[in-house]
RNA sequence: GCGCGUGUAGCUCAGUGGUUAGAGCACUACAUUGACAUUGUAGGGGUCCCUGGUUCGAUUCCAGGUACGCGCACCA
């Protein structure tokens, strides 16, 4: 190793004014226990303010490390699985910014759809209330304003686990930019075909009253009865015999030799309330050996035997349980039972007539249920969007599944742990289209618009809000005579000047500004138009202008009234309110068309606008309900993006679709989204794809594989190169913590009684990349020991520095006890034979390589300091076994972090930390710190600091928060930057 | 039915083709204000699930079996 200089004598000098303020208490001494809870909030405000969260700024030939948070569900509280998921994001973010890479962690919350609905309504049940009694708009923003507080809530709790993330660019799933890009997606592949509406058989829970995705099942086994039911000259075997009223065919096997002589024909069936002939025909989807062979095809309640309809033309139209899960009419007597109750009834009902031949009580199966609430799914055939995953784009050519089975065959994503490689291309072989429309609220509405003509418009909404103001009192309307000509005088009264002033005042206290004024050709239009506009451009179009009276220009009101109905009825010439919606309509169209992004658009018209805007946008009303008395200033606004056009026909009539996307296909497309949506232009360019995809194993599919096809498709790369999955958190008997076994664990209140630092190290400790770890309050207790025991490490330390010739610190007379303390510190064997490592020291002698060098490219961009500590020179074996343990250390602790094994990283920093340094070098360094060698102990002095110096940077990305506060206690002349999650990644020699 | 994983100390789990297989917790004995009792020293505790194979050598790699867990499919 190099020679090193000494540390000047005046170095130590600077340390007293260093760590009094953080290390001390009250008395002027060094506390003894390390208390999380004294110092945890503080440190994190310190990272806070100095914006140590954002990546550094962009620079040529800069290395880069992403992660993106997966989004929690803004509907709860945090629990342990949030903590790992932080834990592990967190410490990869950590490590690569010390290691001077630009490194963001990119956070969001989940809106959750359907999760949070669920939530919520449970909430809602507690007040007495549910959402079916609620309006939609009404139930939405009671959702929202709840998600909004959760969120908050949550944020606070995500600091406290000290995460590190870029959180001024806090995303959520409903931001308007988020849900833009999101319309965009679903627009385009509509365009490209892959995006599609059909009537399929699709998954539906009667208590949630949605449609689910085959992921949103679960598979029950349980035992039921199979009945076998006389079924004309046939026998069926069946498990829903209430099934039967909307049953369309008998199937058997195409080769079947005892059913030759049906096929093709028509049984009659008896089915207890009445006969129907049912057509018998062979598919190769029966299996003989089942049953007896013969299976009832019922296309309404069985996705199986819907496919058997669809091939052989047979009806599809016959439903005998409705959405409630009830019997509709053609059950006969049955019609309102629910499914359970039925099914006895119908046995009931045919064993009266003999029409069952015998029932095995005792047959195995699975039904499916709903992931939520358990009740078995009642299989629908409904009309719902769904994704087309094993098509290619008619116009990309792109194909879902195939890209993303085939980046990761290329390698372009990695799985940390390769077993869920397997899983997942497993999973990606078999997938189907998914199904993403919910029947719920919560959520992003679909932008599909639905005509009566047939049409289908798919279209990114307009966001522009138009208001539609009555002009003031004009003279004609104290006159009380009509003018629908634009060439005649009639201006505003004071009293009509007023009525807009008003409105202008109201429209002001709701803080509302309009990007764009509208008005018609009348005087008074424009007058009041003038009123508003305080410097908005206001344009004139005719179509605003008020009904053509023709010869009945400036009749009587009451005289015109008299003349005309206003609609079908034209009298001397003048307009017909049909004609003068027609207007209306063509102008609506053309502002949705061109004005997509005028947020606020005020519209200055006359009454008989208000009509015609009614009748656009109600046309089910009878013309008779369209005369609404509009008061002159009276003003009503409504959104663009609500009268989207028909494709197809034009018309304004059209219906938005209901439902709202499946909660993951928003989600789905997080990691374009959130780089293309931050506050830094150059986001996705820099740090697209993300570096790792760091999540739990359970939602592989849901998620992961989703984030695959999506955007891939939409990017045309991967959306990130790793990916990493964790276990579940079960507790210390291996159980799956759930609320009803009283096992969770919250980890706040760890944090509370051990300390965020200790839940991290245990939350790494002595586990295996994806597999379930379990959890117990002893094991973090132990975890908080080791917090203490660096504590007390460095307190020695830096004790032992002030204790030598300067300023007296602390509790003197523990100091001058030192002296007293026994130690082996001569026998070096006992040193080395406790490191784990021992057995392949590095070569003694190895040139050293100067640190700082590199410590010099790699810096972080708000540095403080230049001089940091250079290797010091070992004087004895003592010295020499620690400073090569502490080489190793850096060297496996680099290579583990490097290659997601950072469970091993933990470990090894565990057994240095607490046998080499503190149980063994500590020890041996006791007696030069106490001799009269005043080099030896200067030597020593520096090798304590330079080994904990070392030691806090390679913990600090697992526990951040004491290694944060020994940092900033250490004398500066230590330290390369003034806060340690800055600071350099430490190089080994 | 297909697939995946797990089986190592009393418990929960790491780890490894090569000395005597480790950690945390628990346990035993001793130590005692010493940086730390949130401690130290010493110790007990193992058929690394079974069988076979490859190998100089297998807890590790391979095959089969077994137990447990999970996923997917079937599910009339």
């Amino acid at each position: 190793m190099e020679i090193i200089e000494q540390i000047p004598i005046n170095f130590f000098t600077k340390l007293h004014s260093c760590y009094k303020l953080l290390f001390m208490d009250e008395t002027n001494q060094l506390p003894s226990r390390y208390e999380s809870s004294e110092h945890e909030q503080k440190i994190y405000k310190l990272w806070e303010e100095a914006k140590a969260f954002a990546p550094k700024p962009k620079q040529e030939g800069e290395k880069t490390f992403s992660v993106l948070m997966p989004p929690p569900n803004a509907n709860g509280s945090l629990h342990v699985g949030h903590a790992v998921f932080v834990t592990l994001e967190d410490l990869m973010t950590r490590y690569h910014r010390m290691k001077g890479e630009a490194a963001v962690w990119f956070p969001g919350f989940d809106h959750a759809g359907f999760e949070t609905q669920v939530v919520f309504e449970k909430v809602l049940q507690k007040q007495g209330k549910s959402r079916f009694e609620m309006e939609r708009d009404e139930f939405y923003d009671a959702t929202l304003a709840y998600t909004k507080d959760n969120s908050e809530f949550m944020l606070n709790q995500l600091k406290r686990l000290g995460a590190s993330a870029d959180w001024e660019n806090l995303k959520f799933t409903l931001d308007e930019d988020v849900v833009d890009l999101v319309y965009q997606t679903f627009v385009q592949l509509y365009e490209d075909g892959l995006a599609y509406r059909a009537k399929r058989p699709v998954h539906w829970c009667v208590k949630h009253q949605t449609t689910l995705s085959d992921l949103e099942v679960k598979d029950h086994e349980q035992t039921d009865s199979l009945y076998y039911l006389k079924y004309g000259p046939m026998i069926v075997a069946t498990t829903r015999p209430e099934t039967i009223f909307a049953d369309v065919a008998v199937a058997v096997h195409p080769e079947d030799e005892r059913f030759q002589q049906y096929i093709g024909q028509e049984i009659e069936v008896d089915f207890g309330i009445n006969k129907r002939m049912i057509k018998v025909v062979a598919d190769e989807m029966v299996d003989r050996e089942f049953g007896t062979g013969a299976v009832k095809i019922t296309p309404n309640h069985d996705a199986a035997d819907f496919e058997v309809a669809q091939r052989h033309n047979l009806p599809t139209d016959l439903i005998a349980i409705n959405q409630y899960g009830k019997l509709t009419d053609l059950a006969g007597p049955l019609a309102g039972l629910k499914v359970d109750e039925a099914r006895q009834k119908t046995i009931e009902l045919l064993e009266e007539k003999g029409l069952v031949e015998k029932i095995d009580t005792n047959y195995h199966h699975s039904v499916k249920t709903c992931y939520k609430c358990d009740r078995v799914i009642e299989p629908r055939m409904l009309t719902q969007w769904f994704i087309a995953v094993n098509q290619d784009g008619k116009k990309t050519g792109k194909n879902w599944a195939r890209d993303a089975i085939q980046a990761v065959a290329d390698n372009k994503t990695q799985f940390v742990t390769p077993r869920f490689r397997k899983v997942f291309d497993h999973w990606m072989s078999i997938i189907r289209d998914w199904s993403i429309s919910r029947q719920i609220v919560w959520g992003i509405r679909i932008p599909a618009w639905y005509c009566q003509c047939g049409g289908t418009t798919v279209k990114l909404p307009s966001k522009t809000k138009l208001t539609f103001l009555r002009h003031g009192q004009a003279e004609h309307n104290v006159k009380q005579i009509g003018n629908g000509d634009p060439t005649q005088s009639y201006p505003l009264t004071d009293q009509g000047k007023e009525e807009i002033k008003k409105a202008l005042t109201e429209f002001k206290s709701d803080n509302r500004h309009f990007d764009l004024i509208i008005a018609s050709e009348m005087e008074r239009t424009q007058q009041s138009a003038q009123i508003i506009a305080d410097g908005t451009e206001i344009k004139i179009d005719a179509r605003l202008n008020d009904v053509k009276l023709g010869g009945l220009e400036g009749a009587s009101i009451a005289e015109i009234h008299e003349a005309t109905s206003y609609h079908e009825q034209s009298a001397q010439g003048s307009e017909t309110f049909t004609e003068v919606t027609r207007r209306v309509e063509d102008l609506l169209r053309d502002l949705e068309a061109n004005y997509q992004n005028k947020k606020e658009v005020l519209i200055v018209t006359s009454e008989i606008i208000f009509w015609a805007l009614r009748q656009v946008l109600h046309p089910e009303l009878e013309p008779h309900e369209m005369k609404h008395h509009i008061k002159n200033g009276e003003s009503y606004t409504f959104s663009l993006g609500d009268i989207t056009p028909c494709a197809k026909c034009g018309q304004m009539n059209v219906e938005r679709d209901l439902d709202v996307f499946d909660t993951w296909f928003s989600s789905g497309q997080w990691p374009h989204i959130v780089p293309k949506t931050t506050n830094r232009a150059d986001d996705f360019e820099r740090f697209y794809p993300t570096s790792v995809m760091e999540t739990g194993w359970d939602i592989l599919f849901f998620w992961v594989a989703r984030m695959m096809m999506m955007n891939i498709y939409l990017t045309d790369d991967v959306p990130f190169k790793h990916i990493y999955l964790h276990g579940m958190v079960r507790d210390k008997d291996r159980q799956k913590m759930s609320k009803s076994k009283g096992n969770v664990m919250d980890p706040l209140a760890v944090i509370d009684q051990y300390g965020t630092d200790a839940l991290r190290l245990a939350l790494v400790f002595n586990t295996s990349t994806g597999n379930d770890m379990s959890m117990s309050e002893e094991k973090v207790k132990g975890m908080r020991n080791f917090a203490n025991k660096l504590w007390n490490v460095a307190r020695f330390t830096l004790m032992n520095l002030e204790g030598n010739s300067f300023e007296a610190i602390g509790d003197s007379s523990s100091l001058s006890s030192l002296s007293r303390m026994k130690s082996d510190i001569e026998d070096p064997d006992k040193s080395s034979s406790s490191g784990r490592d021992s057995s392949t020291p590095l070569p003694a002698g190895e040139s050293a390589q100067n640190e700082n060098k590199n410590e010099h490219t790699e810096r972080s961009f708000d540095s403080a300091q230049d001089e940091s500590l250079k290797t010091p020179q070992p004087l004895n074996q003592a010295d020499k076994v620690i400073l090569d343990k502490l080489n190793h250390t850096i060297k496996e602790t680099t290579r583990h972090f490097d290659e997601f094994r950072f469970h091993e990283a933990a470990q090894g920093l565990y057994q240095f930390l607490w046998s080499d340094l503190a149980d063994t070098y500590l020890e041996a360094a006791k007696e030069p710190l106490n001799g009269t060698d005043d080099d030896a102990k200067v030597n020593t002095q520096q090798i304590l600091l330079y080994v904990l110096t070392k030691t806090i940077k390679l913990l600090h990305p697992i526990m951040p928060f004491v290694t944060e506060l020994i940092w900033q206690s250490l004398p500066s002349a230590a330290k390369d930057n003034k806060l340690l999650i800055n600071a350099s990644w430490p190089v080994n020699d």
